[in-house]
DNA sequence: ATTGTTAATGACTATTCGGTCATTAAACTT
DNA sequence: AAGTTTAATGACCGAATAGTCATTAACAAT
């Protein structure tokens, strides 16, 4: 009885909205507790329509992981290279702009789908690994080799301290799709990122500020 | 042609040797992509023998994740009460617990477990929550007011420095059992715990060591 | 040895889901 | 308006696997 709704063609829009659906789903319940029909549905599409656009489950999840970050990585790169002010200044509005980049939109679930199925999916754990984690470890390394060099930090063994720094960052963003559905009050990001900052100030600064 | 090997009678080893084996298959490959069979065959049994002792899949799940870490958050819990230096010296004799008892063993995969099945289970996510999630940070948290009211450490905002002291430590796990892969050379955990409790000292303590 | 109890097995079932493809219809061309 | 192209559909197929159960055999009791 019921009429089918008219179908729309609309190929440009359909990758990115498929995409965004499954990062969503992926998520959520992870790669392989997630269907394909259901990812489908989100974007509005049967799952026929989802096979013309993706080779299949596997090419649909390495391109929800190559799509989101990459530009975001390049973004801080820049912001490094045009940096005027002190190093730990440089590290402030490093982290200030992968929050507001990454931090509030979908892309926050990319570390956790990706520390989940790294093992699962080898090959794209290495992509990630080595076109975005290994670039932001880079450059907050050389931001502390400069506050060293400079005399601003203490003495410090560079690549220890940048995993320590970058850690309870990514922590954030695993908790928030993870256990923060057990918490009443969720955790207060920009004061916990705020803590953060405070502490590593007294810890890597060699003069009090 | 080939006997096949004889049964063993075993009645009271199985539950252990099955959580085992379910805990390192569900840490590698995540609950739905890890089959029953898969999880049998490593514990040396068939599947039908699992059926014996676990009533389903979700069952052997929560009875993975309720076993291994609960007794380790009443050691620490033991070692803070009668515990008589400074509380970073407390600080450091928790973590230092933690690692030999979590760190260095298979239970070192339960926090990447359940980072990513946290929103398939909500029942289990909101036990480990209550149950250990809760009890490290309240240790933590009376440790630094203890510090605090001593004046032994700044003044400090105690949830939110709590869960940005716990944060590195438990990425540091996670790390191992996910994104490590790709690394040649492996993070080097000593100097890694070891460089966080540093920048901690620094960050917390009023008074220069 | 014989018998009873029950731990252990693995063939079997029912269902789910990734992937295919013949058919449909939206939009464009002439 | 008729014809052409191709985006979109959803019924269908086959493989994989969670869960069952009738059968087997280890061990204990006598």
């Amino acid at each position: 009885m019921s009429a089918s709704p008219p179908r729309k063609r609309r190929k440009e829009a359909r990758p990115s909205e498929l995409t965004s659906a499954a990062l969503a789903l992926f998520v959520e319940k992870g790669f392989a507790a997630t269907r394909l029909e259901d990812i489908a549905s989100r974007a509005g599409v049967s799952k026929g329509t989802l096979y013309l656009y993706f080779e299949s489950k596997e090419a649909l999840f390495k391109a929800v992981i190559q799509e989101g970050i990459l530009p975001v990585v390049a973004e801080n790169e820049a912001i490094a290279a045009g940096h005027a002010g002190s190093s730990f200044e440089l590290l402030e509005k490093l982290l200030a702009h992968w929050w507001s980049r990454i931090g509030q939109n979908d892309f926050s679930g990319i570390p956790k789908l990706m520390v989940a199925e790294a093992r699962n999916f080898p090959e794209v754990a290495r992509f990630y690994f080595e076109n975005v984690i290994r670039r932001v470890k880079a450059l907050v390394g050389k931001t502390l080799e400069h506050g060293m060099a400079s005399g601003e930090f203490r003495d410090l063994n560079i690549t220890t301290t940048t995993d320590v720094i970058i850690a309870p960052i990514l922590m954030l963003l695993i908790w928030r799709h993870s256990m923060a559905c057990c918490q009443n009050d969720e955790v207060d990001a920009p004061l916990y990122l705020q803590t953060h900052m405070a502490l590593l100030r007294q810890g890597l600064c060699r003069t009090q500020v």
